[in-house]
RNA sequence: GCCGGUGUAGCUCAACUGGCAGAGCACCUGACUUGUAAUCAGGGGGUUGAGGGUUCGAUUCCUUUCGCCGGCACCA
């Protein structure tokens, strides 16, 4: 008999009996290792418990609490739920497409006749607890090509016989069974259904199969999956949190933007939406004036001939919107590109000019689908805070390094932690392999000298040149695109810019658009989110609330409100003939700041009672104190 | 665009298998004169998203269409 040795994750070396399964390793350490054992690595491949070690290996028994047997668990939770798919509707009536793990849980896509129904959801997911209470023993057979071919034409199931076919040759094919269900699969799995703890169904939705629009569409139904009750629990309270902060609920609360039938996706600014608004512009103007950048406007509407010129609608006309006046085409701008080209021709420059730095808050009109459009986050028409750079070519690498310097210095404004992305040629795209190459190569060669971190996003560029991509995370952990730095060589070309050079020669300067908020709308939906609606008094639409006990006080009231007027402070005089409660819930309710209460004392002393948002009382502080304590916060943009 | 869901007062939501459309908040009026998250009383407010159909009768059933929501696909 030969011998297997097992080293394990401590550096110590056992011994087993040739043919010993995960499960016999488990058990050997100690019988509630083997209770808690979900699956097991062998020579870090993730495998099952009952797998048998082949030969000498590095073992790992992987329980519960590990994040990989959470994999292991939810991928047999998607089997779980198709057994019980299959009961309800029938085993006949039913393909199986693809059923992966992926973020907080798993989905399955079929293929059936019948409608899942929201409600059909709670019964899947009763059958799913009897299934579990079944504690069926799950399976792993190897099956050969001709047979699993047989197993679904029998079935009649063209998903699995399309992922069979497309198998390699030398592919092992393996099955997973528990009780009258099996499922082609990889694995691995949970040795028994019983081993399944917290799941819940979340929701169906259509999903085309293959992600391939012109292919049939399945129907592909969500489920969360927990190695804890209390996890599963947590995780919806997530959830509902999350809900609550939604931009939409939220700006609709607090009356910052809203929404008509008459133009969809096509965000209103309400009063309090447009000052947070104008704030951040007035933020990154202010910035950008620092830093060299000249503001242009250019128009909304222009010839449809310049977005042929400049390849826009070669690529994206069905996505804008066109108009047709005195006989003459015009187009929506879609971007603002185009048009910072024309304002860059309209004069020689030299290349003393450059790095010329055009800046514009510039609106844009792209045809969303309408089944794209949500909230802010994806509208029909924003505003980028774009910006064009027209440069040397000796001149990139410094001025990328320029505009990255800026996004981190916006970034920290919000308490925004950020990674990048590079991302490389698409296979849409225009211009040479040398240029691209070269443009590649310079966005790399600056992340690299500044030692920032990056993921590249092969293929992901814009169809002119690739880019570098910031992704920001929010207070809820959830990651948006914000800004971007493109690097073109190709508009340059399009519309024959050129500067003089040293030599008196006309050379050809380099473009990189960017931008740091990315959509101004899109931003403020993040922001309304990530401050869940109290915004840093900056950004407050209403910024200090003077709330009166009683009518005696209003003239006091109305003074200090002048005063703080005139520091450019954005206040409020509540006198109304209200209790004080009633008074203060609404202030915090609207999430202002500050709400500062006048009663006898206060008009007396000259003072106001501080009760901060999120604080509470902070007791009496004479009025030029108050004044002082809000324009530091505003100033600082503390959040 | 595709699949599914959904649309009732300004907002949040009720109305059993088809039988007179209702509540809370908000708003208006009056009383109360108020010390840190909702004072009391009264009042106004609706072509039930829009169009068509079935029916004696439609918020409810069917159909067309628009918006919105969850996904998919798309995202310069």
């Amino acid at each position: 008999m030969s011998v297997l040795q097992v080293t394990l994750p401590d550096g110590s070396k056992r011994e087993y009996e040739a043919g010993a399964t995960v499960e016999d390793v488990a058990a050997s350490i100690s019988p509630s290792l083997r209770k808690k054992a979900i699956a097991g690595k062998v020579d870090g491949k993730i495998v099952d418990l009952k797998a048998v070690i082949p030969h000498d290996a590095s073992v790992e028994i992987l329980t519960e609490d590990s994040e990989e047997a959470l994999e292991v668990m939810r991928h047999s939770c998607a089997h779980l739920m198709a057994q019980a798919i299959k009961r309800i509707i029938g085993d006949d009536k039913v393909r199986l497409g693809i059923g992966p793990v992926i973020q907080d849980g798993f989905y399955y896509d079929i293929d059936t006749d019948v409608t899942i129904t929201p409600e059909m959801l709670e019964q899947i997911e009763k059958e799913m607890q009897k299934i579990v209470k079944e504690n069926l023993p799950i399976e792993r057979r190897v099956v050969s090509r001709e047979e699993a071919i047989g197993i679904y034409k029998k079935l009649n199931d063209h998903l699995k016989l399309e992922i069979i076919s497309e198998l390699p040759e030398d592919a092992e094919i393996t099955m997973y069974y528990q009780g009258e269900f099996f499922d082609l699969c990889r694995g691995p799995h949970v040795p028994s259904t019983g081993r399944i703890k917290a799941f819940k169904l979340m929701s169906v939705a259509g999903a085309y199969w293959r992600g391939d629009s012109d292919r049939q569409m399945l129907q592909r139904i969500y489920g969360t999956c927990w190695a804890k009750k209390s996890d599963l629990d947590e995780y919806l309270h997530f959830l509902e949190e999350a809900r609550k902060r939604d931009h939409r609920k939220l700006g609709k609360e607090l009356e910052l933007f809203m929404f008509s039938e008459e133009a969809p996706g096509m965000p209103f600014y309400l009063p309090n939406g447009m000052i947070i608004r104008n704030e951040l512009e007035k933020y990154a103007r202010q910035l950008q004036i620092e830093r060299g950048y000249q503001e242009v406007r250019t128009p909304l509407v222009m010839n449809q001939r310049l977005w042929e010129q400049s390849g826009h609608w070669d690529h994206y006309h069905e996505n804008m919107y066109f108009t047709e006046v005195d006989n003459t085409k015009f187009a929506l701008k879609p971007m603002n590109c185009p048009g910072h080209m024309l304002v860059f021709k309209n004069k020689i420059h030299s290349y003393r000019d450059l790095p010329l730095r055009m800046a514009e808050f510039g609106q844009v009109h792209r045809h969303e689908y309408s089944g794209a459009l949500n909230g802010m986050i994806r509208v029909r028409t924003f505003t980028q805070d774009d910006s064009h750079i027209f440069v040397r070519p000796d001149q990139i690498e410094s001025e990328i390094k320029h505009v990255i310097e800026l996004v981190d210095k916006i970034y920290g404004v919000f308490g925004f932690p950020y990674s990048v992305e590079l991302s490389t040629r698409p296979e849409d795209s225009m211009g040479s392999d040398e240029l691209w190459e070269l443009a590649e190569r310079s966005l790399q060669n600056v992340l690299e000298e500044l030692k920032i971190p990056y993921r590249i996003n092969e293929g992901d560029g814009a169809f002119y040149g690739p880019k570098i991509d910031f992704h920001i995370q929010d207070a809820i952990k959830r990651s948006h695109q914000c800004a971007t730095i493109q690097l073109d060589f190709q508009m340059p070309e399009k519309f024959d810019l050129a500067y003089v050079g040293e030599d008196n020669a006309k050379h050809r300067p380099v473009v990189i658009h960017r931008a740091i908020y990315g959509s101004i709308d899109r931003f403020i939906g993040i922001l309304t989110e990530h401050f869940a609606g109290a915004f840093p008094t900056w950004l407050a639409p209403v910024q200090a609330k003077l709330i009166t006990i009683a009518e005696p006080h209003m003239e006091y009231a109305e003074k200090v409100r002048e005063k703080m007027a005139e520091k450019g402070i954005r206040v409020e005089v509540d006198s109304r003939n209200e209790k004080i409660g009633y008074k203060i819930r609404e202030a915090q309710m609207n999430k202002i700041p500050f709400m500062l209460v006048i009663g006898d004392k206060e008009k007396e002393d000259g003072t106001l009672s501080v009760r901060r948002r999120g604080e509470g009382d902070l007791g009496a502080k004479k009025v030029d104190e108050v004044i002082k304590l809000i324009l530091d916060e505003i100033e600082t943009k503390k959040y």
